[in-house]
RNA sequence: GGGCCCGUAGCUCAGCCCGGUUAGAGCGCAUCCCUGAUAAGGAUGAGGUCGGUGGUUCGAGUCCACCCGGGCCCA
């Protein structure tokens, strides 16, 4: 019969998806993720950077995982009393938007783009891209990830992109921004340079392309080389001979003059000695051998002739190459250097850079300058070239090779290399200021930074942070068309105003090129420059420009800056993390985060990418809504990812979590709330329980253990080594139900009058776990968390005031005068003890109902012994056995034997190991017996302590023992008479329980018992213990003359019938 | 080609920093137990060349070198 209870009882069956789906509807009413943040002084900030995703495609696992880690640390802190803000950051510009409006509006590319209308393409982006953030904010707000997503910061509005300007000068002003010609990988598709992160999303395939040797005459020899020899230079790009302006050669390798003939030439040929067998397989006669050094300076007419007018100006000349190997070719390398980085430092080197020349243009066709190939595409334009050397006698040597080549990521155009105007910022002047920066970075994993990150830092190069694209924020450069050297940086939109006298509403490409002014110092036209920003560029400012710093929020940024905590994937480290720290090093000479956690790459259960193509991983909203979002936030932070490393996700790994930690847990909150119910118990029985200091023992020991787990999570949390927090909670979840709970049961049913204070002890203790580890466990598992506290504080507190969530509480924090390592550490002996002795139980086949006489218990150690002793009833009704004996004799069921402790004593006796080794194992069972007692022994003419020995126990043959390395414990398996019909009253109750439970009864409910049987062991035990029976069953009258099918009481035939008593 | 990380039971992973006895857990499998939490819970068992080779050491899953395989980033 049920009470009145302010507890609403909660049943063991439970779906923790619909749970969740009203927590999530509560925390809308409470308003709970804005309050959580306001109810913490605005002084105490702990700030948070998120990292911006791009919203394209819907979140995949990678993305709730980083969601979850943004999560769980902020509500930490929140509860720790700090205010979080949490922002929602999108990524809104960028390559990947571009193309995907350029493939909608069938534009082929940047002149398409620009034919089309620039104002038109870009704001068919700006309405393109926030187009698909729905499934992002539905399925954050379903993972319990707490953001803001209406005060969110997007990268194309105007603060945040009036910040980008002024970061950008802020490094112009300490002149770390230059333009040069750079060879980058080049994209003919879309018409840009591609950063060398787009060159491996496309990847490499094998093709088919020419492979050419080509003879360059000499006209000006250095000692060795005569005017009229040939050097030999290999290439498998034609297209780039027209712009062939030198020849490079390894200082070190030494080169061959060769004058056996080669393809119908005569010679003599320059090439490496190490490759002269590759081309004249069957020997060649070398008439001269030179380092390279000492071809440096020679002179050569061009293979095609149409830069030939360099030639007065220092082109076509051989040049040290520091890159030159001798694997493949000819050791003397065909030099473009508009389209090889190699070949643009070597003629930066030389000094003839200036010379650069570049017949390719932005759509990757011939110009003019080469006129019978103009207007091709530079691999078509390839065997047409082919021919032309072939005519002209230059071609050697003529074969196919396949090798593999780089493809753009979004055309699938093979990339070429080109010289491409470009900005950079000057990061290799500030590198080493970074990589000593990053050292007061905490990193988990730690080798994240101080590796990977680190290294990266010093090995650093100059950032080329312009695109040739559309849809960006734009590099604030204005550039006089009359002297290109004038040129303005705007930082602001009031710099833009007092120089072009206007303010506009938007600073994207096509409205500020629209912008002009005179020049100040001569008496052209400014022009902004035509590039936009690298998105990366945006993403590293992200910390000003969602503050709109410094034109807002000036004093709170500073306040805030560098933020206490990011996370993202590690895959960032080259990405946002890096851009973040080029600019608070530049800017502010700082690091721009305290802590970060980097997570690992999520693979399918195949070990492949998770593809959605393939179809190898489960929905994530459809998982969610089977197992709930807390069991997926479990199992992804106790995973190697949160050590940034790779796992591979299994659905079966979230439904374990559910079956390990969510249920037993959910089982000991149902627990409470059914008994609760069924004693009427309220919070002011609650209140009036004994002080925790004066509960009975077991009940100290699991708020002991529950202390000592408040303070192991407080201390990992304040780490952020978020992987190390599951593992104590398993642990907990398994002291409570499989030990606190199981051994207090029969306290929570035996109703108050005759429990008294044990029973308000009982309650009181496992009401106070529940709460106190409802606010533990509420970063991590949000919801769950969420349903007790509102169940176990907030209903029950009616109206009065308190926190309206679990998440507003404040963080536990463990009281040392609760945790008693002593208690604990018995605690564990005796649970050991219970161990083995089920374990002889099995082993004998002696069911756990039958009542033994006696356990005894072996063990050296007092603490053990006296553990034993304490805990001898919950012994006794744990393993059934009437008495409880404990003695230090060791030899009295075990044999033993001992090896050395390795750990002790190899440091002190390193290579006499062996020799103390073989002494050790030789000691009697009664020698180490002997040593136990007195603490010592002499082996090997050496006094070793006790504790330098690894004692085993084997349990002695004809008794039923069994031992660890501590105790041994002997089982009395003898059933008398009496004990024997004790078990066959258990067998009763047993099956008694079991009718009542197949006729639905309540577990409170009183029965009327009616029983029959032939067996004599049943009535014997129907007359001895029909007292203690009935109270078990909560009979109130047992009667005999009971008919229908018999049950079996271990053996024995018994009729059964039970009736409920209103 | 370089940097970093990973390779331990059929599967998913601890242990490695700082060498030490018989290498652990969960899942799955098999057998059994318990039941006033019951569509739960527990116990026991089988299952391992710790990727490979060499080295250092009294002793290597752990440290070192090289190699193989996988991943991320870069060239």
């Amino acid at each position: 019969m049920e009470q009145p209870t302010p507890f609403r009882r909660v049943s063991a069956d439970v779906s923790f998806a619909a749970q969740e789906a009203k927590i999530l509807a509560l925390w809308d009413r409470l308003d709970a993720f804005a309050v959580s943040v306001t109810s913490r002084p605005a002084d105490r900030e702990f700030t948070f950077y998120d990292g911006p995703p791009f919203p394209t495609g819907s979140p995949h696992y990678g993305n709730l995982l980083a969601g979850v880690l943004k999560d769980i640390v902020p509500r930490y802190w929140t509860m720790r009393g700090h205010r979080v803000v949490r922002r929602f950051g999108w990524d809104t510009h960028g390559l990947p938007i571009e193309l995907e409006v350029q493939k909608e509006l069938g534009l082929s590319g940047p002149p398409e783009i620009e034919q089309y209308g620039v104002a038109k393409f870009n704001e068919a982006c700006r309405r393109r891209v926030m187009a698909n953030t729905e499934p992002w904010e539905t399925i954050t707000r379903r993972i319990g990830r707490w953001v803001d997503f209406a005060d969110n910061y997007k990268t194309m509005d105007l603060d945040f992109m009036e910040s980008v300007w002024w970061v950008f000068q802020q490094l112009w002003d300490r002149g770390l921004v230059y333009r040069a010609f750079k060879v980058l990988p080049y994209s003919t598709g879309a018409a840009t340079p591609l950063s060398n992160f787009e060159v491996n999303l496309g990847g490499y395939r094998d093709v088919d392309d020419p492979s050419l040797t080509v003879r360059l005459r000499v006209t000006t020899g250095t000692r060795p080389v005569e005017p009229g020899d040939d050097l030999l230079v290999w290439t498998t790009t034609p297209w780039t001979i027209p712009s062939n302006l030198g020849v490079q050669v390894g200082p070190a390798i030494r080169y061959a003059r060769v004058t056996t003939p080669l393809g119908g030439h005569p010679g003599p040929f320059w090439v490496a000695e190490d490759r002269v067998a590759a081309y004249w397989p069957d020997g060649a006669e070398v008439a001269a051998v030179a380092a390279g050094s000492d071809l440096i300076g020679v002179r050569y007419a061009p293979a095609l002739p149409y830069f030939s007018h360099l030639a007065d100006q220092g082109a076509f000349a051989v040049v040290v190459g520091p890159n030159v190997s001798t694997d493949e070719g000819t050791g003397l390398v065909h030099t473009s250097p508009a389209h090889g980085e190699d070949d643009f430092e070597a003629f930066t080197a030389a000094g003839l850079i200036h010379l650069l020349v570049d017949p390719v243009d932005a759509a990757g066709r011939f110009t003019a300058a080469v006129p019978e190939v103009a207007g091709m595409e530079v691999k078509q334009a390839d065997p047409v070239l082919v021919r032309m050397l072939a005519e002209s006698g230059a071609l050697v040597r003529h074969e196919r090779i396949t090798h593999s080549y780089p493809f753009c990521w979004r055309t699938d155009t093979p990339i070429i290399y080109k010289a491409i105007p470009t900005w950079f910022v000057a990061v290799e002047r500030f590198r080493e200021r970074m990589a000593e920066l990053n050292r007061s970075i905490h990193w988990v994993p730690d080798h994240v930074g101080s590796r990977r990150f680190g290294n990266w830092l010093e090995g650093a190069r100059d950032w080329a942070i312009s695109r040739n694209r559309f849809w960006g924020s734009c590099i604030p450069v204005w550039q006089c068309d009359r002297v290109e050297e004038h040129r303005r940086c705007m930082g602001s939109l009031d710099d833009l105003e007092a120089a072009g006298g206007v303010r506009p509403a938007d600073l994207h490409k096509h409205v500020v090129d629209e912008i002009s002014f005179p020049c100040d110092s001569c008496d052209g036209t400014m022009h902004r420059v035509p590039e936009v920003l690298d998105v990366w560029f945006e993403s590293g400012a992200m910390p000003y420009g969602q503050n709109h710093y410094p034109f807002e929020n000036k004093e709170r940024f500073e306040r805030g800056f560098p933020a206490h905590y990011i996370a993202e994937g590690l895959d960032q480290t080259r990405g946002w993390f890096y851009t973040l720290m080029v600019h608070a090093t530049a800017i502010f000479d700082s690091i721009p985060f305290r802590n970060c956690v980097v997570n690992g790459l999520i693979l399918a259960e195949d070990g492949r990418k998770m593809s959605k193509s393939l179809k190898n991983y489960p929905d994530p909203m459809h998982l969610i809504e089977v197992t709930g979002a807390d069991a997926l936030r479990a199992y992804l932070i106790n995973s190697p990812l949160v050590r940034a490393e790779p796992m591979r996700f299994t659905e079966r790994g979230v439904t374990e979590v559910v079956r390990t930690v969510m249920l037993p847990y959910w089982n000991a909150y149902s627990f409470f709330t059914t008994y609760a119910a069924a004693e009427g118990m309220t919070t002011a029985d609650l209140a009036a329980a004994p002080a925790a200091a004066d509960r009975p023992v077991i009940d100290r020991w699991i708020l002991s253990v529950l202390q000592s787990l408040i303070h192991r999570v407080n201390q990992e949390m304040e780490g952020y080594y978020l992987y190390n927090v599951i593992p104590p909670l398993i642990d907990f979840v398994d002291h409570l139900t499989n030990w606190y709970i199981r051994r207090s049961r029969r306290r929570f049913w035996t109703s108050r009058s005759e429990g008294g204070d044990d029973a308000l002890a009982a309650f009181a203790t496992l009401y106070e776990v529940l709460v106190t580890f409802s606010k533990l466990m509420a970063p991590v598992l949000p919801f769950v968390t969420e349903t007790m506290y509102q169940s176990l504080v907030v209903e029950p507190r009616g109206g009065a005031a308190g926190p309206a969530s679990v998440h507003h509480e404040d963080y536990p924090q463990a009281d040392p005068a609760l945790i008693d390592p002593a208690l604990e550490i018995a605690m564990a002996a005796v649970r050991r003890v219970v161990g083995l002795g089920r374990g002889l139980r099995v082993a004998e086949s002696i069911r756990i109902r039958q009542p033994l006489s006696r356990l005894m218990v072996v063990g050296h150690d007092p603490a053990i012994r006296q553990a034993v002793l304490d805990h001898a009833a919950l012994l006794q009704e744990e393993l059934n056995v009437h008495e409880i004996v404990a003695s230090a004799d060791d030899t009295a069921l075990a044999e033993l034997s001992a090896k050395p402790n390795y750990r002790t004593l190899g440091p002190r006796f390193g290579g006499r190991m062996p020799e103390l080794a073989a002494a050790i194992a030789a000691l009697s069972s009664a020698e180490v017996a002997a040593a136990l007692g007195s603490g010592s022994v002499t082996v090997a003419g050496e006094t070793i302590a006790a504790l330098d020995l690894m004692v085993s126990r084997a349990p002695l043959p004809g008794l039923v023992v069994a031992a660890d390395d501590q105790v041994a414990v002997a089982l009395d398996t003898v059933i008398t008479p009496e004990l024997a019909v004790e078990g066959t009253a258990r067998e009763i109750v047993k099956l008694v329980q079991a009718a009542r439970r197949d006729a639905g009864l309540d577990v409170a409910d009183r029965i009327r018992l009616a029983w029959s049987s032939p067996s004599a062991a049943v009535q014997a035990a129907m007359e001895r213990f029909g007292d203690w029976i009935a109270a078990e069953a909560l009979a109130v009258r047992i009667e005999t003359g009971a008919t229908g099918a018999p049950g079996d009481a271990a053996g024995e035939p018994i009729v059964l019938r039970v009736e409920r008593v209103d």
